[in-house]
DNA sequence: CGTCCGATTGACCATTTGGTCAAAAACCAA
DNA sequence: TTGGTTTTTGACCAAATGGTCAATCGGACG
């Protein structure tokens, strides 16, 4: 896909797609995120539910417009008068979901008890997955073909978080306060282990099979799993 | 895809494609995977080789004949000649995977020492993490994407492997001799824990930096990780 | 050396798909 | 009601893609 054999015309300094194409050329930089009319708002979000349904479930290529314009009951031509292109979608996407998906790990408080904090951000991450399943599958499904669009972000925003936290957890062990764990591998096993019951929900259903809540019981795991490992 | 606007002519009883086209009608049982000739024991490797590279790194969907016939270095219509489509390769490689996936869990010995069995196992599931990182990519794009083409082999062979070698840990730890934790939560754990080190590669090596040897440090900490929830 | 059969491929084809566009419809302020 | 501005869409288009096929190639064996 990346820069496929280069179009007629350079496309890569077109409009962002932050507003529709007939937008007027005013407040350039402010209310991006403020669209100017209330459907224009309606209709933007529409698109985006519908997309994260079906790129979650079918994957960058995997996903077409016309299945987004079906679930999202709009015409393609239509989706794209909202969004330049199918790309401009599924980044607007992404980008959002940077934010939600680190907000557990940056509510992490240095100055909480070390083993609440840590038993706490592995009980918000996996609110997450079991509130946003959709969410974690288009994140998995992005990073498991390698990140294509989204390197910068984790080499910058990412690391630069993980990097602080991971300083934070440092000084607990060094504090005796916590085991004495590398605080980037215990960062990794949580989201390993959280966004496993999002991602790979088929194969946890198909092996528990149908009587059992996953989730429920990953809670109550998890949190001995990880208290256990804790322990000074 | 699936069953996608009847094509003219039926195709759902054509040939399996475990042969190719031209080959003579003969041995049809027997032999399936043993090709008549050298060239096309050769090829097919090739192929499947090739296909995994690809499909691995941009799903099924993101894949397209023509980047596996040039990653093979053969012509497309030479792909079709080995296998009768794209989905054919597919399902080749998915099902030759299953096995080795789960060769690690079947090797797990009920009558040895039980954490020294566990721990063991998670090395084994970490080394081929280490070797065979496009078939763990595989595997995951096709499961985050709900397995449609697996999920036959998910409730029958993985289930029933699963539940037989869980009834172990359950003996294990009624006996007294393991931690007493839910044994198909724990297999999951372990399944999170060494397949996220392939899966999101990408992700863990962008916060890790260049520096680091993340396969390498996951051993220590996985060890430490289930030694630790084990211990009685 | 010729023959036969498996292997290979260039040229094609039908469908899918991302994207365009001009025109029509819906909205809205005066 | 009118005139201008957003929204919406039917009809298209070009490129990509899975797959076909007739024709050619090649090597092993008699």
């Amino acid at each position: 896909m990346r820069a496929q054999a280069s179009p007629p015309k350079d496309r890569a300094d077109r409009e962002t797609g932050l507003v529709p194409r007939g937008a007027k050329a005013s407040d350039t930089a402010m209310a991006q995120h403020n669209p100017r009319t209330r459907i224009q708002a309606k209709n933007r979000e529409t698109i985006l539910d519908a997309a994260l349904e079906v790129f979650s479930l079918h994957g960058f290529r995997g996903a077409t417009l016309d299945m987004i314009a079906t679930e999202a009951g709009l015409s393609k031509p239509n989706l794209l008068y909202y969004f330049p292109s199918k790309e401009a979608i599924h980044v607007t996407l992404l980008s959002q979901l940077m934010d939600t998906w680190l907000d557990p790990l940056r509510d992490l408080d240095a100055d909480g008890d070390p083993i609440a904090e840590l038993r706490a951000y592995v009980r918000r991450k996996l609110e997450l997955s079991r509130h946003y399943p959709r969410q974690s599958r288009l994140f998995a499904n992005e990073i498991v073909q390698g990140a294509p669009r989204m390197q910068a972000a984790l080499a910058s925003d990412l690391k630069t978080l993980v990097d602080e936290k991971s300083a934070v957890i440092q000084d607990w062990a060094k504090a005796g306060r916590i085991a004495d764990v590398d605080p980037h591998h215990l960062i990794f096993s949580i989201w390993a282990l959280t966004q496993h019951y999002a991602d790979f929900d088929v194969q946890i259903r198909a092996v528990l099979g149908d009587a059992r809540d996953p989730l429920a019981e990953a809670e109550g795991f998890l949190d001995t799993l990880f208290t256990r490992l804790l322990a000074p």
